[in-house]
DNA sequence: CTGAAAGCGCTTACAG
DNA sequence: CTGAAAGCGCTTACAG
């Protein structure tokens, strides 16, 4: 099973010439004789000559690949922000190599290792939510391999960081609802000890007393971001004496299994609850009520992610100071937090895919 | 902004024997005294060494990576073969690399160049719907690469394949709507250049016949796997004098988004119109009503395939016969093709996520 | 049991 | 303008 890939040597024996000089050939080295260089560029392509990577890799100490560590690439969010990263890095050159930690604690370790050993360049991390501590960061940073966070950051490792203005969003969802008319708001947070769980959570807490509305214990239920916790949230929110009549969820899979849990309940949203996510699945425009929620720039954030590691990479300097970009989400309004609107209307034509 | 990382020369040095004790020791080779050994293995693990790969890629000409072209990762379907191909692959030694085609044939002619120039060991694919010409592949094929595809083939390519009996699947679906009472069925297909989809609608209409009722033309209606294509063919085909009382779709997400279309224009489900999609995406279970679907083994897919191309490119014989694998999909029936049932039972929590 | 040498595919000072 | 040589990090016959 071997493969037949030429080689520089082959290319020079078949022109009788050496190696060097097909070599600078090949890079357009200008001491090269134009009819020479015609040949060996002719013959290159004939054969279908292509550099062997690893050769390369060996002499610049370069791999031209970046490692991605994110917790699931089948949660929406992550796949799209791998799209915005690739878009990028093919575009320069690189090749991208993902690594799932399911947000397991030990995964992300071994991942962190594993693609270190495989020498890339540069690193794009969201950290997983069973992640307390961070020295297999540390430990890469500080052999000078570049890392940029992006949404789950590590807040005491000094780099580049994408994130999202996650406490000005909840802040925003959590005004809209108010503003509709809702008083007493829930929330079901995400896993707390993720950053943007408890900036979402604060983030509502500061619009209910930007605007006098009482805080309550009991309205807040935590879990982390999947569908499930959801559904049990909502049941326990809607069993208590005092019941909400909007609640907030901290991510659209939240939002999802609360959704299906008040309809088999037997409540209409908006009118009994209203209902609001983050984050924009795909689907979330075409339940019924379509669902409102915060959409935040993934393919952007991974778009910018990248710009921020290659830069990082491909400038010899040490870097100074280190940027913090934090990209807006932006509120979208569907029949399940608009009060007194009705829902009917042609949907999930115009809907991003 | 240099990497530093310990070479065998170093360690050498450092214990003032050879390179080729080093790397013996190292593997661990029969040939070195046990003292030896043990200073070498110390002294690495003390150092964090870990070889090459690049070094190693140059002699053994291998590079313990494979290749996967998909056509988007963001759809859960793929998404999750990859997490089947990720478990193998990494339990093996093997790096995967992904590529996205985007269903576009020349981003999957560009990508499969790229990655081969990558060196990859071998190559995992599912075909883009908008691919008809597949010499990018049978050029590979004939290079010596192993290529295994899944799920999307291209037939006249031999080679493994790992497949779902789409056929068999459909007719299943079909004839599940059959027997809950459902006379006149429709069928939604995906792009027609994919066997999956002539399978499945092959499969449907097989049905009919068996059970001696109408195949009509304009109850067949051809689009793509998108949503949108859904509603509109929901759209359509409630508009026609004879309505279907039953919609099998060729996929969750055409399912969807009928499924939205059917509850906007006033159609309870079951009981108007019985409905069935393809594959069992997360939030199939979470829509009012719950969507029946026929599930596909998605991680096994994964698994087999990696399993098939790792044993590929580890044996050294020229492979005489090659095998095609079918795995069964399996009826998952919900409220949404429940005829007579009543849809309120506690759901989404013991669905899969 | 250990070392010197050649070589995987490539680039680049150094000669000419 | 072109070639011979050294070297990136590693392994492995070939000597001893």
């Amino acid at each position: 099973m071997t493969r037949q890939t030429v080689t520089i040597k082959e290319l020079a024996k078949e022109l009788g010439i050496s190696k060097s000089t097909v070599s600078r050939a090949l890079r357009d080295s200008s001491e090269i004789g134009a009819e020479t260089k015609a040949r060996v560029l002719e013959l290159a392509r004939a054969r279908h000559y292509t550099p062997n990577p690893f050769a390369l890799s060996l002499l610049n100490h370069r791999t031209y690949s970046i490692g991605v560590i994110v917790p699931d690439i089948s949660n929406p969010f992550f796949s799209s922000v791998i799209g915005g990263i690739e878009d990028v890095a093919y575009q320069r050159g690189y090749q991208v190599m993902i690594f799932q930690s399911h947000d397991v604690y030990e995964r992300e370790v071994s991942g962190t290792r594993h693609i270190a050993s495989r020498r890339v360049d540069g690193l794009l991390v969201s950290i997983a939510s069973g992640t307390l501590e961070h020295n297999h960061f540390r430990e890469l940073a500080e052999n000078g391999i570049p890392i940029v966070f992006f949404d789950r950051a590590v807040e005491e490792i000094q780099t580049h960081k994408v994130l999202v203005d996650d406490y000005g969003g909840a802040f925003q969802a959590t005004e809209h609802l108010i503003r509709e008319g809702c008083r007493r708001i829930a929330h079901i947070a995400g896993h707390l000890s993720l950053a943007i769980s408890r900036n979402r959570a604060q983030g509502y807490k500061d619009a209910l007393i930007k605007y006098g509305l009482e805080v309550r214990d009991e309205w807040i239920v935590t879990g982390d971001f999947r569908h499930e916790v959801g559904a049990d949230a909502a049941y326990q929110l809607m069993a208590l004496k005092q019941r909400p009549d909007a609640i907030f969820a901290a991510s659209d899979r939240i939002a999802i299994g609360a959704h299906a849990a008040l309809r088999q309940l037997g409540y209409k949203m908006p009118a009994d609850v209203a209902l609001m996510g983050f984050s924009d699945l795909a689907f979330s425009s075409l339940i019924d009520p379509p669902l409102s929620t915060m959409v935040q720039p993934t393919f952007e954030m991974g778009r910018q992610s990248a710009e921020l590691l290659l830069d990082m990479i491909e400038t010899k300097k040490p870097h100074m100071f280190y940027e913090t970009r934090v990209l807006k989400p932006e509120l979208m309004v569907r029949e399940s937090s608009r009060k007194g609107g009705k829902w009917i209307e042609p949907t999930g034509f115009e809907i991003q895919d």
